[in-house]
DNA sequence: ATAAGTTTTTAGTCTTATCTAAAAATAAAA
DNA sequence: TTTTATTTTTAGATAAGACTAAAAACTTAT
């Protein structure tokens, strides 16, 4: 039997073992799970006693096939909660995060593959991230992030980088979601902002905002 | 904040109390939980602490006004999650408890009420137990055990006072459900068992199936 | 009223998941 | 290549929840 923790912390390394493929650091698991170094290298231990991890001291750590299997069945939890959420139950993309955060820890296939039947197998959830199929299988589309891109180039946004309800909120003031067309016009060389054009709208973001959201050009 | 174990304790002395309105035995708690009366009491003392409950040593204990809404909301929450398994996940009504056990303690008050709506407001779950609406109100009707009738008497079932798989499993097999009207042609003194007709079918139930059965008369 | 039996509580241990503080290993700078 | 700084691990502590064994309190029966 797992743990909720330890499927949190195989959730953080599969997400940083992007960033980092050979060996997340224990430090940044710390960080991203809002937890001390100490704790991390416990459970590191824990985790590798039943081969969910490779781990060697002061090595990092990677995902073991198991561990990326069980880690990528979570991520597919979440999403399809999250989808629910807001299809069925009128939540907002901002709010589907933390009750997703609890609902994906509940331990039931057949649960979760009806929610998916229910949802008609979505391929993508509200942040615009794919969700794996029953055999973890996805596709993952190129995204590239909207402060990458130059002056008259315009995309489709596909997703964002951060979830956190300000950001989500800001967008949802500033009327940009997931299928809208952005264009950049205008790049401000001093501070980074950027003059992007939405639906007949022009206005400022800052890169700030720029680094975060995911478009797939035209 | 209250968690699951706190929570589960909370369910089980509301549902023992109707039994025992004076005070719920320490050991009652201890069997239905399948834990040790030692770590009830353990337990009690903390939720005393946390005025959930009235204890006293020795004396058996009872909710307190705000124990008791929150037993009656966590079981608004798990009848509620059975109703939206059966309905729109396909499951059966002896699966539905054990997952409603985990996802019953999920915290979200916007969660559960816009289930209610999805759902349109049930009153009653898939063993005929009545669901609290939001308030915490429900309407309780009269129900008798198919045991104590007498021969030639018709009711029509309402729900199980037993719902472990086995006995719902027993259930499906002999076509008995809720909604179905169930005549008693024939007691037999020496063991208790009942010669009961059911859409022109008649055969045997023992006494044991027969004293999990609640009927409304006719 | 006393003894025997039952229930409940206490005392002490274990596991899981945290934390702080200190030691050890690695990485960066001088 | 030493010294310094950073990262990571160990050691030891704490809190929640569960357990066993034994003591204490209540109930029955003689
Ligand atoms: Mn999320
Ligand atoms: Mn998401
Ligand atoms: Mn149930
Ligand atoms: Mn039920």
């Amino acid at each position: 039997m797992i743990t909720f923790s330890e499927e949190n912390y195989l959730k953080a390394i599969y997400h940083h073992s992007k960033d980092y493929p050979n060996g997340v650091s224990t430090n940044a698991i710390a960080k991203s799970m809002c937890t001390k170094a100490s704790s991390v290298t416990d459970m590191l231990k824990k985790l590798s006693e039943k081969k969910l991890v490779n781990y060697k001291k002061y090595q990092g750590v990677l995902l073991t096939k198991q561990g990326e299997k069980k880690a990528v069945n979570l991520i597919r939890r979440h999403r399809l909660w999250e989808v629910f959420l807001l299809e069925k139950l009128n939540f907002t993309w901002d709010e589907v995060h933390e009750v997703a955060e609890e609902l994906e820890h509940i331990k039931s296939e057949k649960l979760i593959n009806e929610l998916d039947r229910l949802l008609d197998f979505p391929k993508k959830d509200p942040h615009g991230d794919p969700i794996p199929d029953k055999d973890g299988n996805f596709t993952k589309d190129i995204k590239v992030l909207l402060s990458t891109l130059n002056e008259k180039e315009t995309g489709i946004c596909v997703g964002v980088n951060d979830t956190s309800t300000d950001f989500l909120k800001y967008l949802n003031k500033q009327n940009i979601a997931i299928g809208k067309h952005i264009t950049v016009v205008e790049k401000e060389v001093f501070d980074g902002s950027i003059l992007i054009k939405i639906e007949d709208n022009q206005f400022y973001i800052s890169h700030q905002i720029a680094k975060n959201l995911f478009l797939q050009l035209q």
